[in-house]
DNA sequence: AGGGTGACGATCA
DNA sequence: ATGATCGCCACCC
């Protein structure tokens, strides 16, 4: 074994096409009605810390229900139009907001156990 | 190689 | 609630 290279820890070092595979999932099984943030879907994917790859994946994957990922705590990320627009989806999901923000406590999605004890 | 960018997120003033 | 800062990650000059 000639030079072998170490891979530093707790990095996935899986290529990023699976983890988009994966994101992409999660993103599509959300539930008419419900909402889920870019945080909690790049855990939900196994990708800790990458919301701004959740990001950039939403824009670039078509077809996706991008209304339905918002900003933790439920705030519209997405500016002028584009975010009058994700509102306007959502409230036609029957979304409901307060104020500014999505209502999370009635409609963001909890993927099976983010954390919690073992058992995911 | 080096630096800038973004539909982020948590923290602090 | 608002704005600044810092950490994070992949992509694009």
């Amino acid at each position: 074994m000639s030079t072998k290279k170490k891979e530093p820890a707790g990095r996935r070092n899986k290529t990023s096409s699976d983890l988009r595979s994966q994101v992409v999932t999660v993103i599509r099984s959300l539930p008419k009605g419900t909402v889920s943030t870019y945080g909690a879907i790049a855990v939900a994917a196994g990708w800790p810390g990458a919301a701004r790859q959740v990001v950039r994946i939403l824009r670039q994957v078509p077809g996706l229900p991008w209304w339905r990922v918002v900003g933790a705590g439920g705030a519209i990320k997405l500016p002028g139009e584009s975010g009058a627009e994700q509102r306007f989806r959502l409230q036609m999901e029957s979304v409901t907001f307060r104020g500014v923000r999505v209502d999370m406590k009635k409609h963001e999605f909890l993927f099976r156990r983010l954390k919690s004890p073992k058992r995911w």
